[in-house]
RNA sequence: GGGCCCGUGGUCUAGCCGGUUAUGACAUCGCCUUUACACGGCGGGGGUCAUGAGUUCGAAUCUCAUCGGGCCCA
């Protein structure tokens, strides 16, 4: 069946989308040939919109799975879905008009649900599209009770091993939200402030946050300030509140900044609270979980923070204790949700002890790529001061699994046995130990990162009914999640099982607009997949996602380079469709194999190069270099096959001698397999199509090329590029001429060790003949290049001057002596001796008088006769 | 303020554990409808490798400083 004539990319993917049997991709967990491959794929938020970044890092992840499938790995692609959090319960509240207190828990639980399965469904739809081979016989949904049993059994297990406590401690929180929150999803952005300068009725203060006066519990000074230093352990009064405090001396305060005295407040921010502890001072609690100043505050209760502000920022002008104000800028903690500025409260919560050490020694055991984002990890690490706050004020999560008891107060944990459960609808299978069976539920919920943390662990088995296969063997992700999953997916795996939750992390970059700025909304940069599949294909979305740049650095998003990819696949298409018009025939009988030793030099040339090409992309491949893997591809298909090969085999495929047609298609046959292989995991719909007209089955189960050592052949190689050269070279005299490239010329000599001239002789369409010896011309030397890879490390220091020397002299001496074999030069008075390889004479040659042109291929004369 | 990454023709980029002629793509210019492809072919122009200093016989490559950009954090 020939092949259409246009490659119409939207027909041939919607066709193999339609009647690719997913099965193909499932893992086998009971395989125990194969090795496996597990990908602990990232569970993306089910906004409904698979955006153009999940795009990149998903493609990442089929090239992989596709070929580690290829190469005889057990492998599994699973996909997952982070479903809880507030972006959900926000969505829901818009489209009901309700807020979540105004229906009964599980009904808004309910409603989150729904919405939440119809974003799957379109997101999976586009990820379908993209071809991606997922293993969709291992999705996971957290919000489904299979998946967040496991929540819950991991808070059960990590509570009794005293991994989890309860404590009063202060955390972030967002009086928007109305929920504690962890460091990770704090965000700092820079805004100008004003620093208010304040008469204490010692000293004078500066704070950027008057609004907490009546939060303050003590001023500091640093003990070296000798301004000060006095009034350290006295006590000082706080204006308009009138409570006394302590004066402390603490060396973390910067006598350089305001007037380097500073007021405690619990809290204005994180250094308060370190001063807090380390000073054990006492709790005033100037705010309320939903950011109301409170009655300590007096007249000033009730009011919002930046009303409170306002207000005693007056007062204290009034009474005459602000006597200057200076702006300042300064970086501003926000919800990473909603972009509130964040207070930090002090409010009875949930925590996971954070062990670092376990955190940097399992993170050396884990290969990192690129290598340098291990230090993101480090450095984040080494800056944690609190544990990780999990419980959160929300509805839309998985219920912390815990009672209180009604007459003693004491928290009753589930037993793992019981899971799951929602403590607000179900009570306890046992009494209290105080015998009372009166509780109350915990209506804390989990932090969402205690559902994404464990999916290493839930997709290589844990708590099921197989065998656990921790460590997966790869973890893609994006750099922006290093301080949140990748540090606590580590944490867990280390406290659950002791070990690496993976062995290697590919880390890839943020897709940028192409105003080279992160999409967002906001900026209107933002490119759907669909868009660019719609316009193009999705295998040139891939292609752009293969190319774009290394994994790791941040990647643009640039139409041109989709459509330079489709350009590639017009290319790939005709080079395809010109082979498979000669190989018609032959490929209902069977493509016959010739020996290597009877193909024709030209033949044997583009065999070799293409088993150099499978081994450096077999290598990419390993290393994950897919842009280097995909430009060696498309390089060798464009300019070695298509350009060189097809046209220096041409004569021979439309000429009369059937042993060398046999030869040509062969050698087409064998390189466009290959090639197809190669190309299976980027362009998967590609492939398949060519593979459906010259292969049986589905190309993606077939294996990945083996490199024939055998056909690797240097001298080989060294023929059939000069061959190709002369050819190149004779086209590029004949465009220099103005003759056209398919006029004959009257005759092509040819004067050195070339064995065979049949193909030039076609390309060139030209008689050639290949000459023995010396050609009757006159070669000068006009000029040497001396090597500095030889002459540099055995000279060192007079290097230089040797190759002063060398250029001072006539090139045609020094060429004398390369021919003698050893060239003598004198330099500062010692003799010195070169080996004939330390230079390299450049020639020019001259026609004795005869109507010829005379082109240097190498160290080949090529003449042309006129 | 600290950490990490990065400055290479108009744009993007390779090279970066040193070796003299710096890779490729896109763009640009000229020529060509030659039995796969004009979404093509052939050919050309365009870079003192951010700046300055140092190490070295030799630096895009190593060191330091400066300037500029990005990301993460305090």
């Amino acid at each position: 069946m020939p092949i259409p004539k246009e490659y119409i990319p939207s027909e041939i993917e919607d066709k193999w989308q339609r009647s690719w049997n997913m099965a193909m991709y499932h893992f086998d967990w009971n395989d125990e040939t194969r090795p496996q491959y597990i990908i602990d794929t990232p569970p993306p938020y089910p906004t409904g919109n698979f955006h153009i970044g999940n795009s990149l890092n998903w493609c990442y992840i089929d090239f992989v799975a596709r070929y580690k499938r290829m190469c005889g790995f057990n492998v599994m692609f699973p996909q997952g879905w982070d479903c809880h959090g507030l972006p959900t319960e926000v969505k829901v509240e818009e489209i009901n008009n309700i807020t979540k207190n105004q229906v009964p828990r599980s009904e808004f639980r309910r409603m989150c649900e729904e919405l939440t399965v119809g974003n799957i469904e379109k997101m999976r739809a586009t990820m379908h599209r993209l071809g991606f081979s997922t293993d969709w016989s291992n999705e996971f949904i957290t919000m489904e009770p299979d998946y967040y049993v496991k929540t819950q059994r991991s808070f059960v297990k990590m509570k009794d091993m005293d991994r989890i406590y309860q404590s009063d401690h202060p955390v972030n929180w967002c009086p928007r939200c109305e929920t504690a929150i962890a460091f990770a999803e704090v965000e700092y952005e820079s805004r100008d402030t004003t620093l208010n300068f304040l008469h204490f009725d010692k000293v004078e203060i500066a704070t950027t946050r008057p609004e907490l006066l009546a939060a303050c519990v003590a001023v500091a000074i640093n003990p070296e300030d000798e301004r000060y230093s006095k009034y350290i352990g006295g006590m000082v009064k706080v204006p308009l509140f009138g409570h006394e405090v302590e004066i402390i001396g603490d060396s973390e305060v910067d006598p350089s900044f305001g007037t380097g005295v500073v007021m405690i407040c619990t809290f204005g921010d994180k250094q308060d609270v370190r001063w807090w502890v380390e000073h054990d001072l006492p709790l005033r609690k100037a705010i309320d979980r939903s950011g109301r100043i409170t009655e300590i505050a007096g007249k000033y209760a009730g009011m919002t923070v930046p009303e409170c502000k306002i207000a005693i920022t007056e007062d204290l002008k009034k009474e005459g204790y602000l006597y200057d104000q200076k702006p300042l800028d300064q970086n501003v903690g926000m919800c990473w949700r909603c972009n509130t500025p964040i207070e930090i409260l002090s409010e009875r919560q949930w925590f996971v002890k954070i062990v670092n050490d376990d955190i940097l020694s399992t993170a050396e055991e884990i290969q990192w790529l690129p290598e340098y984002m291990k230090i993101r990890l480090e450095n984040w690490t080494n800056t944690m001061e609190w544990d990780w706050c999990i419980s959160r004020q929300r509805i839309f999560a998985t219920p912390i699994p815990v009672w209180y008891c009604k007459k003693c107060g004491k928290p009753m944990v589930a037993k793992e046995e019981w899971l799951p459960l929602d403590p607000t609808q179900q009570s306890p299978r046992e009494a209290c130990e105080c015998g009372s069976t009166e509780f109350d539920p915990e209506e804390d919920v989990l932090d969402t990162w205690m559902d994404s943390s464990l999916t290493a662990l839930h997709v290589s088995g844990w708590l099921s009914e197989h065998d656990l296969k921790l460590p997966t063997q790869l973890r893609p992700q994006g750099h922006d999640i290093i301080r949140t999953w990748t540090f606590y997916s580590i944490l867990r795996a280390k406290a659950l099982m002791n070990m690496r939750p993976w062995d290697s992390i590919l880390v890839n970059g943020m897709v940028l607009g192409e105003d080279g700025h992160k999409m967002s909304k906001s900026r209107g940069n933002i490119i759907a997949p669909e868009e660019v599949i719609q316009q193009y294909s999705a295998d040139a979305l891939r292609q752009w996602s293969a190319i774009g740049g290394s994994p790791g650095s941040d990647i643009m998003f640039r139409w041109k380079d989709v459509v330079s990819a489709s350009r590639f696949f017009n290319k790939m298409w005709s080079i395809c469709r010109f082979t498979l018009s000669h190989l018609e025939d032959s490929l209902v009988e069977g493509i016959e194999e010739i020996p290597v030793k009877e193909l024709p030099v030209i033949d044997r040339w583009l065999l070799s190069k293409l088993n150099r090409l499978v081994n450096s992309v077999t290598r990419d491949m390993d290393n994950y270099q897919f842009d280097e893997a995909y430009k060696s591809i498309r390089g060798f298909a464009w300019e070695t096959l298509a350009d060189n090969y097809i046209e220096l085999a041409k004569s021979r495929l439309y000429g009369d001698d059937e042993r060398a047609r046999a030869s040509a298609r062969y050698t087409l046959y064998v390189t466009i397999d290959s090639l197809l292989h190669m190309l299976a995991p980027f362009a998967p719909f590609f492939a398949e199509e060519i593979y459906s007209h010259i292969g049986t089955g589905s190309i993606h189960q077939q294996n990945w090329p083996d490199v024939n050592e055998a056909l690797i052949d240097e001298d080989v190689e060294r023929q059939g590029e000069l061959i190709k050269d002369i050819t190149s070279s004779v086209r590029h005299y004949k465009s220099e001429a103005g003759i056209a490239l398919n006029a004959p010329l009257k005759k092509i000599e040819i004067y050195g060790a070339l064995n065979e001239s049949s193909d030039i002789t076609g390309a060139t369409n030209s008689q050639v003949e290949i000459i023995e010896g010396e050609p009757e011309f006159e070669h000068v030397p006009v000029g040497i290049k001396p090597d500095m890879g030889i002459i540099g490390p055995k000279f060192r220091k007079t290097a230089g001057v040797i190759i002063k020397a060398l250029n001072a002299m006539a090139p045609e001496n020094v060429a004398e002596m390369v021919r003698n074999g050893c060239i003598h030069l004198t330099v500062d008075d010692q003799d010195i001796e070169l080996e004939p390889e330390s230079v390299k004479i450049i020639k020019e040659v001259r026609s004795a008088g005869r109507s010829v042109d005379v082109l240097e291929v190498a160290d080949t004369l090529v003449v042309i006769v006129h």
